[in-house]
DNA sequence: GATGAATGAGCATTCATTCAT
DNA sequence: AATGAATGAATGCTCATTCAT
């Protein structure tokens, strides 16, 4: 059911220096980082307990502060394994690869995909990026996140550009940081209103925008 | 400084049953509920005490809990004065009223002058709508306040697209809550990069989405 | 049995700001404070833990903490009680007061008095040395305490100077600060061997010290 | 820096039954109970906190319980290792040897020297003291090295009688048992009070006392 | 000998809420 | 209308100790 992630031995920053790590320790600390996401999601940081996790992980309180010293590492953690995953996910592909707009689609549907297949991860990151206003450290690693997101968004408007299949006076790095606040924006909208808001028929605006668009018999 | 806002008698469901209410309890109801807010908006709901609110209102956290029996009310009410406070708050207007896109520049200017000038209402609003996911009668208030902001940007979006200011396909309802999707995210990626997130330029690309434009040299 | 003391309104530091103290509020605090004081005395400031003194005192842990926000206000308040105990307390007088050497005396028997009748007095005061040696306020306190003592032994010192009933060139300053080091070393050296300390003839030893002696036959 | 004190291999109450001892053995448990020496006079025991000791050490916090089972058998070590500390130091000799007094004056003079030059020393024999009122293991122990103090007094008093360089009619006994009792008083207040109290001027007073004194004019 | 992992019991402190006055 | 007092139920965190490896 839950991920496979398994940071490396040396560059995760849930790691506490002095310790020796193990596979097992390895396993325990990703467990409780799981445990620890799932009750962000479902009840946020205002209900989230230590106690809660450790008990759902099926360890005393004292072991889930072994691995990690404090509510705020335990956070930390989470915030890694958030940005881990919403970096492997992606939706499957449905689209024809060579068809032009692809990439763009493939983001919007991926967006779908995430809100309908793992709402958890997008409430989560909700929670963490309200705290990241007053964390300057949760502050830094979101906004990593969405700078790997603007520069991959940025690669593959920059050749749609080129291609001619976008606006040709399109500044990727805008259209990128738009098309990403629109993103959220929409995911946003959707999640208070799930049955309401026409998603997919702003998906179908976002193109337009992208594209260009005059407006019926331009041109 | 504060709003002098106070709920008429009959409508406010701050009220208890029961009590008579006069014009000093809805006082000391409002200044607790302004307290509430900027505590909400400082520490967010995770550190939102009602004894800090009782303490910075300067009555006894008895007294508090006289006026709101739970904190749940008193959140409620918070709920209550933003929404009146988002109706009513609006920047001064700058641009020509004649001018075509007065209306759309009109709101995007707004949504900068909430973000320079009332950064805690924003704060607090995306606390509250983190609440509102879990929480039903809130979600009810702010889909009631998205309701209205809709219902007002439909309005001149179809008045735009009468006087052709507006693409000629544009859909009012659709493109309505495309803007408020768009206006939102955008805010939200202002606050976590306050300096670096291009949001005039983005704003200006809003505009060609709902102008409509096919790059330079079209029409 | 427990001392009736009851700091008066506008001095003590046991008084929280804001509060408007009632009697009965006075009340709790001195039997917080003299509950704390045993436990001090018994187990030591190592074991010392304010759930036991609030379940001894028959309150919650919270009206406790009500009271004595922190330990540390809890133990101040057990330094201003030793602090008025010492004091106040006295050993019955059972010597001539026209007798040469009464205050001395009185000063050595009462503090054999307090070593029999107030051990816990003497306990919880070394406790609270000990502490004073990494706690700044607590220092300044036992000073205080030291110093009204020595300011007592010097007045009476000067006098018997001057009745020549002790040495001449006795230095009043110098002879009660020795005279308090002799006296609280004596205490301690009983409390680890009572049986074995001979406190009473090292008393006599200190009136000789005081009076000036000569060996049998001199002068 | 450390004392190269190691107990013998069949004396040592710290050596567990069982355990082969080894050179690295006994080399680790001194390590360990230097350490513990350290903290318990930084801190008192009420911080005295055994994984520190470890972590200062640089072993696991198993390691230290494999050689000292429990913490109350890690404090018994140091008590052991203070016994000895004050067994051998001893301060520099500065004055004649033959003089008269010269034992009483090396004695003061000690005092001042580990007072000066040991009071991590004093600070831990005081932390012990507290300790032995309730610990009857302990209270042996510092009974023991009050004892050998108190009979290395004796001799040199007996003789300095004899000599008739103190006091004829001195008991040795009650002298000794005094003189402990002024130095250790006059120690503790000076640590209270280091710039205040006037412990060489007291010294003078304690010479006059065991010498016999009937102020200027007299003999 | 040594250590990573684990834990039971506890600890000071917090907090929304209640109630007699 | 207002408040001082009181509390049950946590809450994050600690610590000496144990044990399999």
């Amino acid at each position: 059911m839950e991920s496979d992630y398994c940071p490396p031995g040396g560059a995760s920053a849930a790691k506490q220096p002095g310790h020796t790590h193990t596979a097992h320790g390895d396993a325990q600390r990703q467990a409780l980082t799981e445990v620890a996401f799932h009750l962000i999601a479902q009840g946020g940081l205002e209900r989230f307990r230590t106690r809660e996790v450790a008990k759902r992980a099926g360890v005393n309180i004292a072991t889930l502060h072994y691995y990690f010293p404090s509510k705020e590492d335990l956070i930390r953690s989470v915030v890694e394994y958030l940005s881990h995953e919403f970096a492997t996910r992606q939706a499957p592909f449905t689209g024809a690869a060579d068809e032009p707009l692809t990439e763009v689609r493939r983001e919007l549907a991926d967006s779908l995909f995430q809100l309908s297949e793992y709402p958890e991860s997008i409430v989560a990151f909700l929670e963490l990026f309200m705290r990241s206003l007053r964390d300057p450290a949760i502050r830094e690693s979101l906004r990593g996140m969405d700078a790997d997101w603007q520069e991959h968004i940025e690669t593959y408007m920059v050749a749609g550009v080129r291609q001619g299949v976008l606006r040709a006076d399109l500044n990727a790095e805008v259209a990128a940081a738009g098309l990403i606040a629109f993103i959220k924006g929409c995911v946003m909208q959707k999640m208070i209103d799930p049955d309401g808001y026409p998603i997919e028929r702003i998906h179908v605006e976002i193109e337009r925008w992208l594209v260009g668009y005059a407006g019926p018999g331009a041109r």
